[in-house]
DNA sequence: TAGATTGTTAATCGATTAACAATC
DNA sequence: TAGATTGTTAATCGATTAACAATC
């Protein structure tokens, strides 16, 4: 096992061959070559094989890889083997069908902690748990000790946000507001901003329709 | 202006640039230079020079970009100049987020068309546009030229959906189930998997408790 | 003109892929 | 054992960064 420091792929591609794996397992398949297992997303096999390798060695030479075997590893390897309280900032429409996401809950994590800026939201219930004022942020997850946070908000209040949840303890931020955030290094902060990648799809169907249109002339 | 084949990289930094000029403009500044604009990104200078190069000569020498002219080339070159009709396929939780998300239609993404498996579903409005089957996927996008397609289905029916938004001629997808589909080429696909983030999120956080655990050793 | 900053080439860095000895 | 496939090193590829002549 070697200990270098593991590319940002790597790691996203870990969680992408887990869902392979499942659904091998499913179909009742008990072992996989790396050269397989690449083939069903385009990939190299020798990437899949460094990627695992980062982490030790799963594999058998001469047949591939247990799945049973490798999918209990990558699932340790990535936090999956234990339950990840969640807080949730946020409880508009996204929020709201990010709660209702059953995938999170299928891997593990749970949102047990909800904010809101809207007093009229502050105080109902949520399932069982109790949408709380942005302002108890600190206190709720020092005391909980939660260290994962979905930020599903506007975009003005984002960075002051960021910034409770930084001081409340919070290691990983997923973010959903549209807007740049800054946070400490130690903190992990992953972006998703619908419109960039909407707008980044456009500039590709622009293109299309130019090259649609140079092939009618 | 080169005309090499430009990386995806570049494409989605020139959406974070665009807010970023955005955000000058209403602050009124008239021109910032590439160093200055790195900085708020955290970015290399030559970074932010090279991606606008490919495109054409933006700027001013000893001077940096004019905003609103870079700003202008910007929303050309993505083509945010136009109006552009989006299909929106489930209506659930997500769906309905996306559907309400204002972002959209403040960068010309209009949501015009909505699909549902939901029998139920299938008829009623939201806001001037009404639900349809999934199955009427590729007549109604044929008819109506869309290009762009959302995806806020459950795993199960994704590729069966995708190979209908294909074959009704959209170029360009962005894809939230959870699951791996596959295109041709001709086809922009750019999938956001929840699940898949928070796994990468709580890998970070493994990390972070195991060294704090380290630590306090 | 002098100072500043671009556009672009060359150097560097990091990630992907090929190749192959080790070994099941 | 013979065939297959891993784990890992070396080669390649692509993207980022440094450097600097061109020029506002």
């Amino acid at each position: 096992m070697k200990s270098a420091k593991i590319p940002e792929r790597t790691v996203t591609r870990l969680s992408i061959y887990l869902r392979c794996l499942e659904e091998l397992e499913a179909d009742g398949v008990t072992s996989i070559s790396s050269k397989e297992l690449a083939e069903r997303f385009g990939l190299n096999s020798a990437q899949v094989r460094k990627d695992l390798a980062y982490f030790g060695q799963f594999g058998v030479r001469g047949l591939g890889y247990y799945i049973a075997d490798l999918k209990h590893n990558l699932e340790r390897i990535l936090g999956l083997k234990q339950e990840w309280e969640v807080a949730l900032v946020g409880m508009g429409n996204l929020g709201t069908a990010l709660f209702n996401y059953r995938g999170f809950r299928e891997k593990g994590f749970r949102i047990t902690a909800i904010f809101d800026r809207d007093p009229a939201k502050v105080g109902q219930m949520v399932d069982d748990v109790e949408i709380r004022s942005v302002e108890d942020i600190v206190s709720i997850l020092r005391r909980r000790k939660i260290r994962i946070a979905v930020l599903a908000i506007p975009a003005a209040g984002a960075q002051r946000v960021t910034d409770q949840l930084v001081a409340a303890g919070v290691n990983a931020i997923l973010n959903f507001s549209p807007t740049q955030i800054s946070v400490p290094p130690r903190v992990k902060l992953q972006s998703v901003d619908m419109a960039v990648l909407l707008k980044t799809l456009s500039y590709h169907s622009v293109r299309s329709d130019r090259r649609l249109q140079r092939e009618e002339r």
